[in-house]
DNA sequence: GTCTATAATTTGATAGAC
DNA sequence: GTCTATCAAATTATAGAC
């Protein structure tokens, strides 16, 4: 101790995901390879391969770390009583903008690789949640425009979030902003327009 | 002439842009190697260098003769009185969906690849024609959550022509739901909310 | 757990014949 | 305009020493 970099042993694993993520969310997953990761973490490729089996591994890996609390959130909207109550509706979007915002890196990556990830097994399995959150804010009967209206809801705050980092103003006001346009459009689609 | 495979002599520069867009669009930039659109097309990679320079210069040359649509359309926007008028932005935002229906797989791609996209030229001509639109749609003045429905109706034009592909339905009435809850957003941005 | 060394393959790109 | 042949570089991945 007492180095500038600390080796902090022992999190290594930890530590590649990190700066995996960082890089693919950058330059995108194709560009990045196993030897700018190594050489922004100070080791060697093979040290990569000895806490993961593939590069693939490496972003299966994060997935898995961090897609629990969307699968939560899908399991109890599916839970609550139907047909699903505009509170509920609210709840789910408020709910999945806290996690967005807490994998924002996560959604950066998934957002502008779609085409990397498509037969990436993680992939599919995205869009299901994508598909199962839908389920919960759009009423099955109504008119095609409210149907549009939910996946409106649901891909303005993932772009949203990215789209206006750009853009003046305080962050936390702009996340506000996000989040009640959504709301707003599942509110206007829950009633019937 | 009568072979299966008509050679078609002459349009061979054409042919490359269309197998290339295709298998861009489909695996992405980055996955998609020379070798691969060569094969498709049943020339060598060499004749693929005799009428591009470089694997960008494909992806370039694609951009260059399909994006003329939209710079006209900006330029026909700002030309208009100000302050726009709510017509004005129907107008554009109709317009607009004309372009992506024609030029479909190229904004599938542009929006699947964002990363790839990111430092090659064409990427941020791109976003600047998006920020061009949005400057027309919304008003300088209004809360930001009427700036963010601005940038909501442009996303979801993007998104909902290819996510809603999958859904169930008519093509004509999911385009026109789109554009319906498009012109909505940019409606309550226009009044005030 | 990390290293050196290297295998095996693929890629974008060029030179020069026809 | 298309071909053969080839290049230099980069990539994922492995073997085996320490």
């Amino acid at each position: 101790m007492g180095t500038g970099k600390q080796q902090r042993r022992g999190d290594t694993r930890q530590r590649i995901q990190d700066v995996a993520l960082e890089l693919f969310a950058e330059q995108g997953y194709e560009k990045t390879s196993l030897r700018e990761i190594s050489e922004k973490l100070d080791v060697t490729k093979a040290a990569l391969y000895y806490h993961f089996k593939t590069k693939e591994d490496i972003l299966t890996s994060i997935f898995d770390d961090l897609t629990g609390p969307i699968d939560e959130l899908i399991a109890w909207g599916h839970a609550q009583p139907q047909p699903v109550s505009l509170e509920t509706k609210k709840d789910v979007l408020t709910r999945y903008s806290a996690i967005l915002i807490n994998a924002a890196p996560l959604f950066r990556f998934m957002q502008e690789n779609q085409a990397a990830m498509r037969d990436l097994k993680s992939g599919a399995s995205f869009k299901d949640r994508m598909l199962g959150l839908h389920e919960i804010l759009k009423d099955p009967d109504a008119p095609m425009a409210d149907q549009v209206r939910c996946f409106s809801a649901l891909f303005t705050m993932h772009a949203g979030m990215f789209v206006l980092k750009d853009a003046e103003g305080d962050p936390k006001e702009k996340r506000e902003a996000i989040l009640e346009v959504a709301i707003d459009l599942v509110t206007r689609a829950h009633t019937g327009g």
